[in-house]
DNA sequence: GTCTATACTTCGATAGAC
DNA sequence: GTCTATCGAAGTATAGAC
């Protein structure tokens, strides 16, 4: 399996230009579009550098969606730890590159196995972590837990915010107008706005 | 832009057999898997025929996807005009290879012009169907309809099921159970299970 | 309707010189 | 660390014989 052949240095200048080129190939051509030749093409450099940086595609693929998802997780605490924790958490979840990247690794799992695994691995501690915030968050704003549970708010908010933000990213809106007023009016009774806490 | 190619008929029994092995493929292996050679392969068929009964690959995705499109939208307005109109189209939204199918469709439209507008406009029709029918579901039922919209439920219904199922398919399973178990409630309490209606 | 043959492109990956 | 050179495999698509 281990191959002897020479690889870069993981901090090294290029290595970091490539991960980029392959994000941004992923958002505007989709991951199909990821091959060693068009991400060095972005990149401005030979595409024989691609393979001296990473073994294969799916390393470099896998580097890309490491790095979004260490970073993804740090943004998620701070949005959780920040004094209006539910507007926070939805607005983060409602980034449109952040999605659009997530659904097509998303897509991409279905068939590469280590992608797959890190996909699952990132996203249980991202829904763990929603989970445990929720739960404490819905006790402070005195929301009859048994009627809604956090996990339900938690799973609720990640679905509708992702499904919205992709349907819209392909030209669909039907509802989203009544959905995202909802979800606005929900916030607004609990936090107000971001610089006027209601009084109740 | 129009070939004077010739082009096998829209009916041929092989065509159908060629369409069957792609969506096939789609499911096992994603969208990237889909070749003219792998398709055919497939298929049992030399893979020269598949540009013969398809100008393009493109010509051949869209059909896969208008075919289970037109069956979808015969299957839920079946859903909506039975009995048990909410489980039905709860069921109807949680299927596993019907949900997975139209990710994939989903994140092929990133970048595929045909198959972007064959997605939206039957998206489209799909979400006008489903908030039609929970506008006059809710009033049925007596559910509070300034509370909660048609569109809100049938845009948290449409996203819940389809994320439920995705996260499934990648092994995340957090705060599963209890979405699970909130949805089920819900439709017990409107309309019981499928033999035995509530009395209020 | 199905076949052979073919043209052309792009891909991942590696070896070895500089 | 970056280059040239190259391999073999796979892809889309078309022409023309049968």
């Amino acid at each position: 399996m281990a191959s002897p052949r020479r690889i870069g240095a993981p901090d090294a200048k290029n290595r970091i230009v490539l991960m980029d080129a392959a994000e941004q190939l992923m958002l505007d051509e989709g991951y199909a579009a990821v091959t060693s030749r068009s991400v060095a093409r972005k990149a401005g450099l030979k595409y024989q550098l691609v393979h001296y940086y990473f073994r294969t595609m799916d390393e470099l693929l896998l580097a890309v969606f490491q790095r979004r998802a260490e970073a993804g997780l740090q943004r998620q605490a701070e949005a959780l730890a920040g004094p209006n924790p539910l507007r926070a958490l939805w607005e983060f979840n409602t980034e449109a590159a952040a999605v659009a990247l997530t659904m097509e690794f998303a897509a991409l799992a279905n068939h590469r196995k280590t992608i797959r695994a890190a996909i699952a691995e990132y996203s249980t501690r991202f829904r763990d972590a929603e989970i445990a915030a929720l739960r404490t968050l819905l006790r402070r704003y005195d929301i009859d837990t048994e009627a809604w549970p956090g996990p339900v708010v938690a799973v609720a908010m990640a679905s509708m915010s992702r499904f919205l933000v992709l349907e819209e990213s392909l030209g669909v809106t039907g509802g989203h107008a009544e959905a995202f007023d909802f979800v606005e009016k929900q916030i607004l009774r609990f936090e107000g706005t971001p610089d006027n806490r209601p009084t109740a």
